[in-house]
DNA sequence: ACTAAATGTGTAAACGTTTACACATTTAAA
DNA sequence: TTTAAATGTGTAAACGTTTACACATTTAGT
């Protein structure tokens, strides 16, 4: 029994051979005999060896690994994402570091310096990053948004849904639904109120709404507490208070399925009946949509392909020299119809 | 303007100092005067300067990297852990890996060598580890197991809920109401189909049952599909071909949220009553078991405690000489009932 | 048979850190 | 005033890889 063999240098003792042979074999590089190939590979076999990453990628300045920032891993949202990246990455060898923003600038900066410290080959990010490291372009590292965009001008790849049309949609839905008070229910982040995505998705609900003459304005947005424990408790508690004060509403557009959940936990509690009374539309078409009753009418962002060709894009920037792009990227996202709107 | 800072030689280089002297100042280790330290920690305010963690790791064999390994990101029951974990370990300046296993023993297999080549500080691993490196033990990596436990003699530390008191006590439970005719439902994995804990919540509930002289035997536990990418449809299938052949069922006991779900999906598409007709209870306590109608009693894992547990225990060993353990921890679940078993 | 190319192997430098050691200077104790 | 301890700084080796380069040997082309 051999010693413990756990560098190349115990590798090459052990077979009486030099350490370049031993990496020239285990890389597949350079010329070596078969024999001492077989002999190398024997031995890993038997030992088990596995490589030092952090040495390889000290030397070849590169990690094979990925990061990926995202508000909260515990969202199903984010989480079904994250598995999607997770396992394109891995099948091609790279390792996964992920971490949780909680929308929080401060997290993000520091988790975008842990990245930059750990040398990560590509970010990808559904994160708003309201604040990067002011050095962060001389770090060539390509990175992906998905679905949120920073106020910055470094060249990041977007990839995004065709949210304005898509509103548009679910307005005219409402419309043809007889629905005339509708209000809107989106997530406020401490520092951002109004972002690039409810903008977009507020405005084609307001155009549809529009065209059909039927008013519409800011005073019918709502927003809910992004940064509390239980966010579909968040959303109870707020429709219980407009239906407490009475308000007259006979629709609810809500930007993610949590909301429309906790909405229709108010309202089912209330004894307001769905889509009687009023209806519910949403985003995400999650598990929550279709597990709620009624089934909650939503938007299929299309998450998979979304969160596959953020991989596709990403290592494709890792392998170019150009490791910055601007480009944008729109994936169709579509309306499932649902009891909620019947 | 001075040129790019990217390592402390740069720094060095553009204070006229020595790296010595630069590394000493940013790990606060060893002399250096005032006026030097503070040179250097504007410059590195100045610049954004980041340390390269691989040199770092490859000089004092330490990554402040923990790596956690779980069948699937996507559901709620391990994300919700996850997230924990990640940011226990973010608080301290740790960064996470996460890989998903699927259950699959050869995912497992290589996800674990990939930790051992990127030389992770510790490891956190809610899956089967049916397959680890046999040369595992020689990297002195501690592991902290979650909920399922590997078959092997690797000292692992071991944390766990009190499954046989509670499954006891929901089959208690079901005999309070009355429920004669009980069936089980849990998934199985390509190659477990009879793992640890399920066997202590079958016993802890076969025992339960039997006291009162309820007969339940294996024949009454059926198994879900856990590799399908639907787990709530297959389940949904399953009761919906019990219900076909007309078997009598007053009482369901699922071992996980999901099942409980798909069960009260397919009951109440058959208008079958719950639980007028039928109690439904499961374990898990997830948002599903609030969401769903009617509510679902569940059993509470008491998830945070145990990943926070889990976190405790793996820092603890991470900075203690012994690295391996075999202690075993018992974290309390309890039952929380809801409109399911009224 | 002569030469060039191809093959196989080893030596040593480099990647960006940390740190033992050496050395010089300052401070404090006697 | 002498001397030991404390303080400040630099040099160089080390961590585990990869790879340019050098060198030797084999193979192939004439």
């Amino acid at each position: 029994m051999s010693d413990q063999i756990k560098t190349i240098k115990d590798i090459a003792k052990s077979l009486n051979i030099s350490v370049a042979t031993v990496s020239r074999v285990l890389n597949k590089s350079g010329y070596f005999s078969p024999e001492v190939g077989k002999k190398v590979m024997d031995l890993v076999q038997e030992t088990g060896f596995v490589y030092n990453r952090n040495a390889r990628a000290l030397k070849n300045d590169k990690t094979f690994t990925i990061g990926l920032m995202l508000p909260d891993i515990s969202n199903p949202y984010f989480s079904s994402i994250a598995l999607t990246i997770e396992e394109y990455f891995n099948r091609i060898g790279y390792a996964l570091y992920i971490c949780n923003t909680k929308s929080d600038p401060e997290l993000e900066f520091k988790h975008f310096n842990t990245f930059i410290a750990n040398k990560v080959d590509g970010v990808i990010c559904i994160s708003q990053m309201s604040k990067l490291p002011n050095n962060f372009m001389q770090y060539n590292i390509p990175i992906i948004a998905i679905d949120r965009f920073p106020i910055c001008n470094i060249p990041i790849t977007k990839i995004m849904n065709d949210d304005y049309q898509t509103s548009f949609e679910i307005a005219e839905l409402f419309v043809k639904k007889k629905c005339k008070n509708i209000i809107m229910i989106s997530g406020n982040y401490e520092n951002v109120i109004i972002n690039a995505e409810l903008l977009k998705r507020f405005n084609g609900f307001y155009d549809g709404l529009k065209m059909h003459n039927i008013t519409f304005s800011q005073e019918n947005l709502y927003f809910v507490d992004m940064s509390s424990d239980d966010i579909i408790f968040e959303t109870e508690a707020l429709i219980n208070s407009l239906i407490a004060e009475q308000k007259e509403i006979d629709g609810i557009f809500a930007t993610s399925d949590q909301f429309a959940l906790g909405a229709v936990y108010a309202l089912n509690n209330a004894g307001v009946s769905i889509p009687g009374k009023v209806k519910v539309a949403s985003y995400d078409n999650s598990l929550y949509s279709t597990i709620c009753r009624p089934a909650i009418t939503s938007v299929d962002q299309n998450l998979h392909l979304m969160a596959t060709t953020a991989c596709e894009k990403l290592l494709t920037l890792i392998n170019s020299d150009q490791k910055k792009s601007n480009e944008v990227i729109i994936i169709p996202s579509y309306l499932v119809e649902r009891e909620s709107t019947n």
